[in-house]
Formats: structure tokens, C-alpha cells, sequence
RNA sequence: GCGGUUGUAGCUCAGCUGGUUAGAGUGCCGGCCUGUCACGCCGGAGGUCGCGGGUUCGAGCCCCGUCAACCGCGCCA
């Protein structure tokens, strides 16, 4: 017999009734009656249920142990009474019964229980991640993740695409977000940088000719998390392709992520329709650049009914530059009681509030009620209830100023008023390709003209369209948006060095810093660079909806806190003197 | 860096308007129990109420400061 075991405890059935078995695990629950005994025990396969009485020849040893040793036991399969079987397990309709025991490792007191479904402080379940992995939900989340790897791997190869690994330890990209450096032993006060993407190295294979490239790969960047944002490390399907346009890149993409959602996405809904929209029109109609489209929810414009009108907050808003008034129609939120609440959130949100009107029926008809209707009369208010199509039992929620103001809190409302008036099908997953964004933004405070969103995408017009006025110039830019999430971004490239310097120079960027800073990359596209784009897609973000997590930690094995710390390995630490005197470093005492 | 929320037993939490000895569930320890599968019953141990200061006759509760965790903002090509 194997030292540790014949069989899975997820294995026996009714068929091995009579045999003498090996199996080992963990203890999961003890129910003991005395006389007899049971202990659930758990593998990663599954459960069997083992019991022990006076007969058994180990039945005191039995007794001693507790939640979550890792034991060995041999003994007798024991078909279970009809009355007795337990459907809830596949081995439910047999029993183990103990003969033998060996304990392989006691447990302590623990810190947080695998059996169950409490839940407990991140600070614990990280700190004790190795015990957290253990639970159900952990297991289930990190198969499913190691799945979808597996699967997306195989989609690319089926389409001819081909993985190779790009360094990790590379010289700093400073375009982006801060990053990781490592200091040189070698070379005393320099250092290399982890990348933040293999952008530049995918961009360079396509110089070199590989055609079709993708990676499942590591990316770093020294920024503060969030929900749904891993701090210092996560992964990504990066994906690069020659002579293509955007939308062959669409085509190439749209299928390997649909297929993976209906592979993976238990029956929920997926969207086969993925709307392209502009960049414009996301911030207008949605307040964001990854709306969630399960919300039927569209704001519009409805400036030109409150312009001069009795409303005279909106009216005087609409005599400065740059204003408008948005609605955010609810449908079936017709009731003082919802609008309220939605004015408070928007209140809670920083905003001073959010006007509404709401439309009743008043016996012989349609009445429009709420603050906003008396203020600009009846025709103004039937004129927009017709342009946002409500009728009796729904509202609209208006907001005014600039646009960029009060935009991400109108996105936010949506959300809020889509959720608690149920028109969000949870149950389904809808993508939408943003497209065209601005290559350029002016910092409102300087005035400066910057990148928008990343250097090295492809102007639409190329260089032409840069002799324009930089904040019209769009780019073949994109992201994709799925139930409120961004998952993939991506860029047909700028292949061209000219296109290139010239689009640094609108940024006030010299051709001596270019060459510094993508010095790589740039001389390479001397040389017969082909036209290429591609996409990263986020596969922790993947993962965590097909998960229905609403956290990123909840799919990845060994996560950061919210401080970038990893309290069970004790990271970051201090590093000996030994290590600092080889890489000719000297630690300076913190500011203050 | 900023804002919000939270911090009470190993763990999850309750604790009223400031008032006697700070509670429950679970886990742990002991006892009883031969058919449970969230087993049941009896008993026990276990507390720097995050930390420091203040107000008060009296503080888990109020005030000030501080630390930590999470969520958000900034940031994230």
C-alpha cells in the first residue's frame, strides 16, 4: 500500500464496499457521540466521511485529534444505511472505518476556521492565507483562475499566436505609473526597473518579425490599490499582432474572451453584440469609460429645456461657457420617497443635489411632480419627458455644470439608481469596445497639453491630424468594458519615428528625451518597423467576474494588503547591511 | 497625501442616555452520549474594550491625539 494513500477522499463510492483503504487529509469537523465517532475528512478532491467506535483498535487515538490536523488513516469501506446516506457529497452513500491512524501534522488553536462560511478581517485570512486557501470558495476561486489560464492559452495558440517571455528585470519605463526599481550590484548607483507591461518588448518582437505574439505576464507598478486593483503585481494576457487594424485586433480578441466568459461563466449571459462607442459619447451617456451596459440607463443632454426657464439655478448655470444640464432617466423610480434618497446621494457624493421630476398618475391623468416641474412649467417638463421617453411611475434625475464635474458622479448615480431599481441583469455579462480617445488632455491647472492616456498609440489622420489642434486629435486607442470594469486596453502603435517624435513634441517632450526614454524602441522602428497593434487583458479582473468577487484578492493566491505589505511573508523588510553594502546603498532615516 | 468606516474573548459580533461583576455564538479544555453529517446536553477557562491622554463621583460608550485594517479620492501609459 502507498505510504499516504490508495485513494482521494473524493473517490469511493458504493462499488469499493469491502475493501481496505488508505486515505489521508485534513480533519475537517468532528461530530463525536461517544461511543462513535465521525470525522469529515478533506482533501483537495472532496470529502469522505470515516468513523471509529470501541471496536476499532485506535479508537482513543481517534478521539485526540481536531479541526484541521493533517491525518492518515486505513480502514474499512462500509456501505451506509439507505437511511443514513448523506446526498450532499458524492461520497455520501459509504463510510471509511478506522482501523489504523497516523497523525501527520497537528494543528494548533486556529485563527480562523476553514469549515463553514464566516468571514473574517483581511488582515487574518492574509496573514493566515495558507489556512484561508484551504476553504472552499479559495479552492473553487483558485482552480477556476488556473483554468481560465489554461483555457486562454490554448484560444491564443489555436489562432496561431505563439507565447514568449519578455525580461522582468528591464530597464524603467517612466510613461506610466511608478516603478519598481532594483538596484544594480554590478554597476554601483544604477538600477534596472520591473516592467509595468512588456510593451516595449512586444512592440520590439514585432519589429523582429514574430507576426502574433501573446503572454500570460507578470506586470508591476508601485501604485496604491484598490478593489479592484492588485498593488506591485498582476497579470495580464498581452497580446501584439502585425499588419492589422483596430478592428481586426476586435476580431481576433472578441472571440477568445467571449469563449472564455461561456466556458467559464456558470449559464450567466454573455453578450455576443459588442458596441463600439466613442470615448465622447461613454462620458456622456454613461459617466464613465467602462460603463456597466447591463444598465439600460442612457443620460442625456437636456440643456436646451431648462435654458432660460423658471429653474433659475440650471438657467444661470447655462449662461457660462462650457455647461450643460445631463437627465438621468429612471424608469419606475417614480416616487418621492426613491428621488429623495437619490438626492442624498448625490448630496453624500459632494455634489449639492440632484433635481428630479417624477410623473404620477393623478386621476385624470399624467402629473409631473417634484420641485424642478413647478420651476420651469408644464410644457418645458412634457417636452422632456418626451425626450427621455418616461411615462407614469418613472423620474429623471438632472444634474448641471461643466461636464467634467459633475460627470463621474452622474456615472455613479446611475449605477446607484440601475441597482436599487433592479433594471441590472446581474445575470449577464455585456462588453463594449471604447474607442476613439483623445491622445491629448490640458491639465486644467497649468494648462499644459499632456498624453491622455498612453504615448503609443497611432494619431487617427497620423501626422496630419497632428498639425491640428492637439485636443481633437483621437487616437486608435481602446479599452474594453464589461459589467462596469475596464479589462482590456489596447492601441493600434505608432510605428512611425517622425509620427512619434512629433506627437512627444506636442507634449512638450524633446527628441533627445524620447530617444532617452524609449530609446529602445525608438531606434528599432528604424529600421523597417511594420504597422502593429494589440491589447492587454487583465486576467485577475476576468477571474474575479467570472468569480462574482467584487475584490481582486478573492482570485489571486498570495495578495498584498491594502498598505502593499505581505503580512504572511513579512514583506517588505529590511535588508542586511551585507546586502546594502554589495549593492552600494545607504538607507536615509524617513522625512520628519 | 486626503476622506469615510471599523477596532470589545483564539475567531465572528452585541453592548441602550455614561452607572453594579463587559455578554452571545463559535472555537478551546473537562464530563455525558453508538448514527451524526452545522450532532446534542452539562460545566470550565479565556478580556490591556487598538494605544495614549482628557472630561466625570464614575468611561467600552463623551472629547483630543495616535496606530492599524478596509473602502474611496489623488494616483493607476
Amino acid at each position: 500500500m502507498h505510504d499516504y494513500r490508495s485513494h482521494t477522499c473524493a473517490e469511493l463510492n458504493a462499488s469499493n464496499v469491502g475493501e481496505t483503504v488508505r486515505l489521508a487529509g485534513w480533519v475537517h469537523r468532528v461530530r463525536d457521540h461517544g461511543g462513535v465517532l465521525f470525522i469529515d475528512l478533506r482533501d483537495h478532491y472532496g470529502m469522505t466521511q470515516v468513523l471509529a467506535d470501541p471496536d476499532s483498535p485506535v479508537f482513543k487515538q481517534v478521539e485526540e485529534v481536531r479541526s484541521e490536523w493533517c491525518i492518515r488513516i486505513d480502514g474499512e469501506v462500509k456501505a451506509r444505511d439507505a437511511s443514513l446516506v448523506n446526498a450532499k457529497i458524492p461520497t455520501g452513500e459509504i463510510e471509511v472505518f478506522v482501523r489504523d491512524i497516523e497523525v501527520l501534522g497537528a494543528s494548533e488553536e486556529l485563527p480562523l476556521m476553514v469549515f463553514g462560511d464566516q468571514e473574517y478581517p483581511e488582515e487574518t485570512r492574509l496573514r493566515y492565507r495558507f489556512l484561508d486557501l484551504r476553504r472552499e470558495q479559495m479552492q473553487n476561486n483558485m482552480k477556476l483562475r488556473s483554468d481560465v489560464v489554461a483555457s486562454t492559452r490554448k484560444r491564443m495558440w489555436d489562432k496561431e499566436f505563439r507565447e514568449y517571455q519578455t525580461p522582468i528585470i528591464t530597464a524603467s519605463s517612466p510613461e506610466g505609473a511608478r516603478d519598481f526599481l532594483v538596484p544594480s550590484r554590478l554597476h554601483p548607483g544604477k538600477f534596472y526597473a520591473l516592467p509595468q507591461a512588456p510593451q516595449q518588448f512586444k512592440q520590439l518582437l514585432m519589429v523582429s518579425g514574430f507576426d502574433k505574439y501573446f503572454q500570460i505576464a507578470p506586470c508591476f507598478r508601485d501604485e496604491d490599490p484598490r478593489a479592484d486593483r492588485s498593488p506591485t503585481d498582476f497579470y495580464q494576457l498581452d497580446v501584439e499582432m502585425s499588419f492589422v487594424t483596430q478592428s481586426d485586433v476586435f476580431a481576433t480578441v472578441q472571440p477568445v474572451i467571449q469563449g472564455l466568459f461561456e466556458e467559464f461563466g456558470g449559464g450567466r449571459k454573455v453578450d455576443s453584440e459588442w458596441p463600439e462607442i466613442s470615448y465622447r459619447d461613454a462620458a456622456k451617456w454613461y459617466g464613465t469609460d467602462k460603463p456597466d451596459l447591463r444598465n439600460p440607463i442612457k443620460m442625456q443632454d437636456v440643456s436646451e429645456h431648462f435654458r432660460g426657464s423658471g429653474f433659475a439655478i440650471f438657467a444661470k448655470i447655462l449662461e457660462q461657457d462650457g455647461t450643460e444640464i445631463r437627465a438621468i432617466p429612471a424608469p419606475t423610480g417614480g416616487s418621492r420617497k426613491f428621488c429623495d434618497r437619490m438626492n442624498a446621494f448625490a448630496q453624500k457624493e459632494g455634489l449639492p443635489g440632484m433635481g428630479y421630476i417624477f410623473w404620477r398618475d393623478q386621476g385624470e391623468g399624467m402629473e409631473a411632480a417634484g420641485p424642478l416641474a413647478k420651476n420651469i412649467g408644464p410644457e418645458r417638463t412634457e417636452a422632456i419627458r418626451q425626450q427621455l421617453d418616461l411615462g407614469v411611475g418613472d423620474a429623471a434625475f438632472f444634474l448641471g455644470g461643466k461636464a467634467k464635474a459633475f460627470e463621474t458622479v452622474a456615472g455613479k448615480a446611475r449605477v446607484t439608481i440601475g441597482d436599487e431599481l433592479g433594471l441590472t441583469d446581474k445575470d449577464r455579462f455585456a462588453f463594449a469596445w471604447i474607442v476613439d480617445f483623445p491622445i491629448y488632455e490640458r491639465d486644467e491647472e497649468t494648462g499644459k497639453i499632456d498624453f491622455e492616456h498612453n504615448p503609443f498609440s497611432m494619431p487617427q489622420g497620423g501626422m496630419d491630424a497632428l498639425n491640428g489642434d492637439p485636443l481633437d486629435v483621437l487616437g486608435y486607442q481602446y479599452d474594453l468594458a464589461c459589467n462596469g470594469y475596464e479589462l482590456v486596453s489596447g492601441a493600434i502603435r505608432n510605428h512611425r519615428p517622425e509620427i512619434m517624435f512629433k506627437a512627444f513634441e506636442i507634449a512638450g517632450y524633446g527628441e533627445d528625451e524620447v530617444r532617452k526614454r524609449f530609446g529602445g524602441m525608438v531606434n528599432a522602428f528604424r529600421y523597417g518597423a511594420p504597422p502593429h497593434g494589440g491589447c492587454a487583458l487583465g486576467i485577475d479582473r476576468v477571474v474575479m467576474l467570472l468569480a462574482d468577487e467584487s475584490n481582486i484578492r478573492e482570485v489571486m493566491l498570495f495578495p498584498m494588503n491594502q498598505r502593499a505589505e505581505d503580512l504572511m511573508m513579512d514583506a517588505p523588510s529590511e535588508p542586511t547591511n551585507e546586502q546594502l553594502r554589495d549593492l552600494h546603498l545607504r538607507v536615509l532615516p524617513p522625512e520628519e
